[in-house]
DNA sequence: TAGCCATATAACATATTAGTTATATGGCTA
DNA sequence: TAGCCATATAACTAATATGTTATATGGCTA
């Protein structure tokens, strides 16, 4: 019996330029444990809802809007998932994306 | 018991730069099975050896100089083998390197 | 509802990518 | 060994990516 898979519609090229850049791999990297990558946020769980733009920029040590970018970039690709919460916005892997990913990835 | 993994030194931002291009994506494709998807060549065996700039560049519709840096940028990644032979190059996908990137991607 | 503050966007500079045409290189072969 | 011919490199152009600072936006909260 085969696990059902979800009917993600991904754009492979895009995917692949989300990920073709050291500073989103890691910003993709610390998102797997945001508690422990990322400072103590007083609002919302980091474990579902991720890191804040300004944690992420400020770790990068790059700009804001940079980061902002980036971020755009990964959600763009739907490698990420924004949450909006009271005035921040929080970002977290969609590892089930992901996951279709990396089936698409396989075939190559 | 587990299949021996050779150790195979990768650039994982290098590689995803490499695959984040249709025309790249494309060339691989076609490697898959360069004898249905090229020319018939006079020299060397199109399973074993791959195909050649001229055909590839032809195909993608593409300068000669154009493919010969796409077929570079594969080759710095690893992703493909050149064998010269008798005046042409044949480019062939590197299974194995191809393999040990997918599972650095599966760690993503 | 006024204002704060996190994020997004604009405008800009610079670097990289990807195409072109022209030319250099270098291994086969006659 | 002379020359051909496939590939690589050079020089250039245009588009894209990535950073900056300045500013706009818009949801909370006091």
């Amino acid at each position: 019996m085969t696990v059902a898979q979800p009917a993600v519609e991904l754009d492979l090229e895009l995917v692949l330029k989300a990920l073709s850049s050291a500073r989103r791999l890691q910003i993709l990297e610390w998102l797997k444990d945001p508690a422990s990558n990322f400072p103590v946020q007083e609002i919302g769980d980091p474990e579902i809802h991720g890191a804040c733009n300004q944690y992420i920029g400020d770790k990068l040590g790059i700009s804001q809007p940079a980061a902002s970018r980036h971020l755009k970039v990964l959600t763009d690709a739907s490698l990420i998932v924004a949450t909006p919460r009271q005035g921040w916005i929080y970002y977290r892997r969609d590892e089930e994306v992901l996951d279709a990913a990396k089936r698409l990835i396989n075939d190559i």
